[in-house]
DNA sequence: GTCTATAACGTGATAGAC
DNA sequence: GTCTATCACGTTATAGAC
């Protein structure tokens, strides 16, 4: 039994798997117990209602983004590997598991969702939109993107499509994401070769 | 009781907010019966399984995109229009009872969804495409649109869009939709204004 | 920190009367 | 075609022993 103080995060990991494979109503205790060979009720002392774990992982997912966008954040830089680190990160989330961005599996359970849930959700989407929304309003002014209309209406096209294509790759296939991520690029004058160094 | 066989509709009128509004694993029978005013059985006697009702939902999308897009499919003709009321559409049915897409809201609980179900989401999917493509290659011939890149990827783009932004509307809010709208007529080289007559 | 046991409820589905 | 009644099961959650 080395190591049983981390069932917390192994309890974390898996529900991390679930919850963007099925959605909030698509799992539950019982999904992550069984894995982990525990009892229901040893998840329900780590997480005691199934909002506080999502609200965990949702939390957990916005530290992930703060920490790979914050010196950009800050200091600004290069633009277009932070955007190629998107899709990297994107592609590499959606083809191991299929699993769906965060954002887009609790909208779909949005109605039911709880308060603290919704809130948690609302500013992820919200912190998302407002770093993708920089990295093209600089990235252009720098002359490394080419494109018209706002930053912040253009990072909110290519967000909702990103989230939309994992969904439909689940439906029609996977290449459809490399599709969508190409007519991105090309939508901000960017060629498909020529790809810089990764974020 | 005048008109009691239409109890049938009246389910899937029912039904279909419910799934569009909160996915496939988000409505209940229950949700159903209670706001007809009937009993459980008397849903299932019209629908014996909640695969059979999902299905029999899918099936009449598919017939009205059919319905709405079968003199295009035929005869061709103006591209743009078919577009426009795309757009819509789409805005219609997001902005009363924010809506999902049909597949959108399957897709979420793809894995768990009956085989019928998702065979009939997938052709779903696919005729959208299908049609879309279309649209966009013969605007594009006939000098409607401008853009790079093969339709097929295009189409895919907008579809992806349109379903994740209708998604994030539940979370960040309406004009997203608009938004999301216009930077992808920007992406194709049409104007704000001058929108033509609709379908 | 994990267990057993159980509560309280919602779910899809069916049998059989009317 | 709708009803009453019920089944078998899954769900989140809690109390209390170890």
């Amino acid at each position: 039994m080395a190591r049983r103080a981390d069932t917390r995060d192994q309890i974390m990991d898996r529900a991390n798997d679930l919850l963007l494979q099925r959605g909030y109503n698509g799992f539950s205790y019982r999904d992550i117990s069984e894995h982990l060979g525990v009892r229901n009720a040893a998840v329900h002392y780590h997480f005691p209602t199934k909002a506080d774990l999502a609200e965990a992982l949702v939390n957990s997912y916005h530290g992930e983004l703060r920490q790979q966008t914050y010196d950009f954040m800050i200091n600004g830089g290069a633009a277009r590997p932070q955007l190629e680190g998107l899709f990297l990160f994107t592609l590499k989330q959606a083809c191991c598991g299929r699993s769906l961005c965060p954002v887009g599996a609790l909208s779909v359970d949005y109605e039911e969702l709880p308060d603290k849930v919704r809130r948690a959700a609302g500013k992820l989407g919200h912190d998302t939109h407002r770093w993708l929304s920089k990295v093209l309003e600089d990235g252009r002014r720098q002359g490394e993107f080419d494109f018209t209309g706002r930053p912040a209406d253009r990072a909110l096209l290519i967000i909702s499509a990103l989230q939309g294509a994992r969904q439909l790759a689940r439906v029609d296939g996977d290449r459809i994401l490399e599709a969508v991520i190409d007519d991105i690029r090309r939508g901000l004058g960017v060629a498909d070769e020529a790809v810089p160094d990764q974020v």
